[in-house]
RNA sequence: GCCCCGGUAGCCCAACGGCAGAGGCGAUGGUCUCAAACACCAUGCAGUGUGGGUUCGAAUCCCACCCGGGGCACCA
């Protein structure tokens, strides 16, 4: 494939060396630096930004995508004339950089750093419009200093703190997950089957933020795929419900259960606490204590997966103590089960086997009375085994009574309850708080040390950053604590509030804290007395464009969003939402099918890009399907987009016409195409159809061939016009040809910072137009009209038709639709 | 089970409620060639997953279903 474009140069049409041209332009751009962001620039800015990458190699295929797509729009917004931030860094603290110094007895950061030069120079190679001079790394010691400092402001705040609660364990990476990390019960990095374990952890209190979050997704939802907003909102899981007490015999306190269906508290039969729970433990009569015990241990050797499975047959077990229902005062029984969750609600409910179907399965395998309170007119459930949840008018349900719909009646019971004072109405999420320690050490220290008699004490500002120490090798081998614990040098400190002996936090941070800031890091990467200069930010903003993979569409999106908020009231932004509008592109696969080693179906960008070069590949990844699709490589041709290069190059040296000549009275179809597809091509790149707006220059390039072999000839200026907008429209996806075509079409460099061309109006006007005139909505005949034609001449004309007289064969005319000038129905 | 998104030609994909086809891949034929590759030219009978409905007119809007992808899922 290579050879081809070097060799049988003289029989050969001619091409231009893909490897030579892209050597070429990259020195001049080095050289040029046109994409150096101007802080202090007049022009409207903007801030375009897509997901910096964590450096495991080289960049591959799914890089590829994002970074073609990603400039397009930084590059469109450029010539467009905004002063454009376009920034990337690496998400350099990690995981696979730690196994990787295990497993080369190294630091983690020689495998990191390497890597990272790695794929910068690829990301030079690839043509990416970036500003280099603010690359950052979330692992270097400037920047995680600010990583620190942020926890401390948020601790100072309360919303890091830290409990100790069963948390997810990866027993393979010997960790803590987040709950955002557990999918389907297993490590979501490594695959392992999650545990649990009672550990004390530091978490984020994204909790007191989950009603904003839901809420101002709202301000950006209809600039988010849908998908995205959609995951973001069942992962909070807003529900509307009541708190309602429950006395229990033997207790002072009442417990308290979570419940969205107060309305159905009459038809209550008996309570159930996670058995998981201490609640449970602390409930349980000396009679059932030993019944209940064995359960427990039962339900602690199921994994989540089994845990998970939702049609396992219910288990529990009798606690052996009542509690009363505050509205009727009826004793019910309490039991522990694991179909209740601890950590959701209160860990506790109130059962209603009519009207929950998980409450209904339990009655029914423990043989617990079910009792309808609401009539839907469906059959009872107590019989049919099928719970009931839709309205209906409420019976033996006391006040109740009488109401048909759901709404009155929650809202009733939840005044009844108020009335009482034994519950109140209440909001509840699914949302949990975000547990950020991890027990590696590749990872950002946690800045607090501990003393035994000054408890928790932050390290002063002044000492920050906390770096990390000089551990390789076998070192880090994972062993169930940090390998920092083992680190006494590093370890034992002298507590900074009484000087005594103490030790410093061994976790690290969730490197996903390290990425829920860095978008605001690049408004000013050198800034010394804070994470970031707020009057930059101010300049700046919050990011317009972002584009990513949407395996973050929860993780890291979510993150970020909290970051920012929580930064909003700290008083130093002055935006709540951090990405204005988000662009997420699909996943690049091959045969149908991920690419993966063991499937043997990987496809390398190294060697597409020695093969096709770097445009094709781009071109190709462009054009393939719209950018939220997936691409199957199998189905794309980059040797096509290769070819088409080739042809749209070969314009540029066809242009006979002097650099500079005046398109007007060139060729007036050429002109008016050229304009169409200047406009169009503007719209699409802002509506992110950049497939299509591919095909939109590709036609150009068809019309423009053809009206240099067997049209206006090559020397007409619109052939010139033509030829610069192909370079300037192909500049945004495949830059090293376009800018070999705008030095051949003698300009001087870069078309880059060419402004974008401007359409004249007068010649988007059509000359005349095609109008269809149909009888029963079916084409009988085509008419050329003047595209300002009225109605009623439209309409006479289409009747004067001989072929529309034919469809007619005399018949009655019952109706005449026209759309001037295009479109005239006949109805008979 | 609930909630999103999508089904158009062999394939990837276009089509303000108005001619089903813009672009590409592949295929086929031709020009060039001793032959081939390259290049160039030409060739599109799928009626838009299925069934209803609204409309003068539906790929497009509405309803139901089927298929595929994604999210949530014992969350009370």
């Amino acid at each position: 494939m290579t050879q081809d474009r070097t060799t049988h140069a003289e029989t050969e049409a001619a091409t231009y060396d893909v490897v030579a041209t892209e050597e070429k332009w990259q020195r001049v751009w080095e050289e040029l630096d046109p994409f150096r962001a101007d802080d202090d620039s007049p022009r409207e800015k903007r801030y375009a930004l897509t997901m910096f990458p964590y450096p495991s190699g080289d960049l591959h295929m799914g890089h590829a995508e994002v970074f073609a797509l990603h400039d397009v729009i930084a590059r469109y917004w450029r010539m467009r004339g905004f002063e454009v931030l376009d920034p990337m860094g690496w998400d350099s603290f990690g995981l696979p950089a730690e196994n990787a110094a295990i497993r080369n007895d190294e630091h983690p950061a020689t495998y990191t750093y390497a890597n990272i030069e790695t794929q910068a120079a690829s990301m030079r190679r690839y043509g990416l419009a970036f500003d280099w001079s603010r690359r950052l790394h979330t692992s270097d010691p400037e920047y995680y200093r600010w990583t620190q400092w942020l926890f401390l402001k948020f601790r100072e705040r309360g919303l890091a703190y830290r409990r100790k609660s069963p948390v997810n364990w990866c027993p393979n990476d010997q960790t803590v997950l987040a709950n955002e990390q557990v999918v389907d019960g297993a490590c979501e990095r490594c695959g392992a089957v999650v545990t649990k374990r009672d550990l004390t952890q530091w978490y984020f209190k994204t909790t007191e933020y989950a009603e904003r979050l839901l809420t101002d997704l709202d301000q950006v939802a209809d600039r988010w795929p849908n998908r995205v907003v959609t995951a973001q909102r069942n992962w909070i899981g807003r529900s509307e419900g009541a708190h309602v007490d429950f006395a229990v015999e033997g207790r002072e306190q009442p417990v308290t259960v979570y419940t969205t269906r107060p309305d159905t508290l009459f038809g209550a039969t008996f309570m159930v606490v996670a058995a998981d729970a201490d609640l449970a433990a602390e409930l349980v009569s000396d009679a059932q204590r030993p019944a209940y015990e064995a359960y427990l241990e039962e339900i602690r050797r199921a994994s989540d997966i089994e845990r998970l499975a939702t049609d396992r047959p219910k288990s529990g077990v009798d606690l052996g103590v009542t509690a009363t229902n505050p509205l009727t005062g009826e004793r019910l029984p309490v039991w522990a089960s694991d179909y209740v969750l601890a950590d959701y609600g209160t860990g506790a409910i109130m059962a209603v086997p009519a009207h929950d179907q998980r409450d209904l399965d339990f009655a029914r395998a423990f043989d617990l009375p079910v009792r309808r309170v609401v009539d839907t007119g469906e059959p009872d459930p107590a019989e049919s085994g099928v719970a009931t949840s839709g309205d209906g008018a409420y019976v033996s349900s006391g006040e109740l009574d009488g109401l048909t719909d759901k709404a009155a009646g929650i809202s009733r019971a939840i005044e009844l309850l108020e009335e009482r004072g034994t519950g109140t109405g209440t909001v509840n999420y699914r949302l949990r708080d975000w547990l950020l320690s991890r027990q590696r050490f590749w990872g950002c220290p946690i800045p607090i040390i501990h003393c035994p008699s000054c408890g928790e004490v932050p390290v002063p500002e002044d000492q920050l950053p906390v770096e990390l120490p000089e551990l390789k090798g076998a070192d880090l081998k994972p062993r169930g604590v940090s390998p920092l614990a083992a680190a006494s040098e590093w370890v034992d400190v002298a507590c900074p509030t009484c000087g005594g002996a103490a030790k410093r936090d061994s976790d690290t941070m969730d490197t996903f804290v390290d990425s829920s800031w860095y978008f605001l890091r690049f408004t000013s990467p050198g800034y010394t007395e804070g994470p970031f200069d707020p009057e930059k930010l101010r300049e700046w903003g919050a990011v317009d464009q972002y584009v990513g993979g949407l395996e973050h569409a929860v993780l890291h999106l979510l993150y970020a969003r909290f970051f920012t908020k929580v930064l909003h009231d700290m008083g130093m932004l002055d935006f709540v939402e951090p990405f204005e509008a988000l662009l997420g592109q699909g996943v690049v696969v091959n045969q149908g099918r991920k690419m993966s080693k063991s499937l043997g179906n990987g496809v390398n960008l190294g060697e597409q890009l020695d093969a096709f070069g770097v445009d094709a590949v781009r071109l190709t990844l462009v054009f393939a399907s719209p950018p939220e699709d997936n691409i199957d490589w199998a189905d794309v041709s980059p040797s096509g987009s290769q070819k088409f290069l080739q042809r749209a190059w070969r314009l540029s040296g066809d242009v006979t016409s002097a650099a500079g000549t005046d398109p007007t009275g060139g060729d007036a179809t050429l002109r008016s195409q050229t304009h169409r597809t200047i406009r169009d091509a503007a719209e699409l790149v802002e509506g992110h159809r950049f497939n299509v707006m591919v095909a939109r220059v590709m036609e150009l390039v068809n019309a423009t061939r053809k009206a240099v072999d067997t049209g206006c000839g090559p020397a007409d200026p619109a052939v010139r016009e033509a030829v610069e907008t192909v370079a300037q429209l192909l500049s945004l996806v495949t830059p090293y040809v376009a800018e070999e075509m705008w030095e051949r079409l003698g300009h001087e460099p870069t078309v880059a910072q060419v402004a974008w061309p401007e359409v004249d109006p007068a010649l988007l006007v059509e000359q005349s137009v095609t109008a269809v005139v149909q009888v029963q909505g079916k084409v009988k005949a085509r008419l050329e009209v003047d595209p300002g034609i009225d109605g009623e001449a439209l309409e006479a004309l289409a009747l004067a038709d001989a072929d529309v007289q034919r469809a007619l064969d005399g018949r009655e005319v019952r109706k005449v639709v026209v759309r001037a000038p295009k479109l005239v129905n006949i109805v008979v």
